[in-house]
DNA sequence: CCAAAAGTGTTGTTCATACACCCATGT
DNA sequence: ACATGGGTGTATGAACAACACTTTTGG
């Protein structure tokens, strides 16, 4: 390696890189957020999304497959990058660029015990905290992302169970959308995908009769994640 | 300032932030890329996208347009965040972050001369020479990205003269695609949108007769640019 | 037997596609 | 006059949106 490269990098002022992570989660009822307390007390009572350091040796995807383990013990979840943030002013203690990625977890795999080391806890997205620095940009910003996503694709099912019914995913829309869906329509659009599998089994307890559990063809779903669907009534301005 | 949180900032290690942009442009038939060759004489030939380093109080939308405008002399021009990329492996010489843009500019606008002191050079999609490091991977998600924004938008103009004529449009449409498209329903689709305005100008020396130039109604366009529009035929695979 | 949620079909309208001819003009 | 590219209309089928009734079963 020639000496004059070496001395164009080293002549180059480093920064610090850390990560944040929006991470969604749905209840049944709500879209939530999952936040945690930051440890800072002249900052009380400030809420911030989960974040930390890139390590030396650790790229992006790895890094925030991480973080997210270690607050919610959890492997394999949908993360995606969403955007990274850089302004010079966005964190006064010293200069950081954030990459941010979005997760999506089914909150009943979540367990709660673990979110009281890190005084986590899910806040509904009608009704989210202030948040620290620019967290409250990068949550903009995820769930219009969501939105889209959501709107091309089934992909909500990541939020729920395993197993879910298809009352279960309308919700998970409704509340993703903020508006009431025709359940004809939308069940005929899922099902029209067909990336959904029936299963024998009911869902019992929530309702007298009982709907169809289903789960996702996994193997068709990543080969047609490319093909947009169109998820929402009125594309047509 | 707590010093137990500047202690945690300081122990971490940090890294070399870069920014990488993928610039697309079109010459009337084929979509192209700009890229410069690399200063280094041990790695002859290889060519490489345009990039820089993040300075120490620019934010990364400033250090994107500021490494174009150096480029390119050219100013607002369409440019947006891609991804992030930060394999620890990635950049062989040292760990380094790169942050990639992709903008479009159209090629008529670019100042041929400044391409030299640089050794920039405009190259056919379909002919791209192997680039350093990962920046082959940052194209293919850029022309990825390109494509579906332009299935969605009008965007295309971008890389078009302010003023164009609806042919030039599909013959960009079909350079992105790689496919041919039907010049009534091209042309319907997009009238449709109503963010043409067409003028009272013909374009002379290309045809006999001469296509219409019309321009974007700027206006309408920024307001409609989440209203997705569907630009190609077969979404429904 | 009644309340509550699940499940299912039809129709009108809109949008996408496929396709072919005339127009204007420079040579 | 003719060659070249510009511009336009229509008919068919697919997808979407709007809408209401029957089914199941726990209480």
């Amino acid at each position: 390696m020639r000496l004059d490269i070496l001395k164009q990098y080293e002549s180059q002022t480093k920064c610090l890189v850390a990560l944040d992570s929006i991470i969604f989660g749905f209840d049944g009822e709500q879209l939530k957020l999952l936040l945690v307390k930051r440890g800072i007390e002249e900052e009380q009572h400030t809420w911030s999304l989960m974040g930390g350091w890139v390590q030396p040796d650790e790229g992006l995807e790895q890094a925030s497959n991480r973080i997210l383990f270690e607050l919610t013990d959890l492997k394999d979840i949908y993360l995606e990058q969403l955007h990274t943030f850089g302004n010079p002013s966005r964190d006064p203690v010293e200069r950081t660029v954030s990459v941010a990625y979005f997760a999506l977890i089914n909150v009943e795999d979540y367990d709660h015990k673990i979110s009281k080391s890190f005084e986590a806890q899910w806040f509904a997205m009608k009704d989210l905290p202030k948040l620290l620095f620019d967290h409250g940009a990068m949550v903009d910003m995820a769930i219009q992302n969501l939105r889209y996503k959501a709107s091309q694709h089934p992909i909500g099912f990541e939020l729920l169970p395993e197993k879910f019914t298809i009352p279960q995913l309308q919700k998970l829309y409704e509340a993703i959308f903020g508006m009431e869906l025709d359940k004809r329509n939308f069940s005929r659009k899922l099902l029209s995908t067909n990336l959904l599998v029936k299963l024998d089994e009911k869902q019992k307890g929530y309702s007298k009769k009982g709907a169809y559990f289903y789960k996702i063809d996994e193997d068709k779903y990543k080969k047609q994640f490319n093909t947009f669907l169109n998820f929402l009534p009125g594309n047509n301005a």
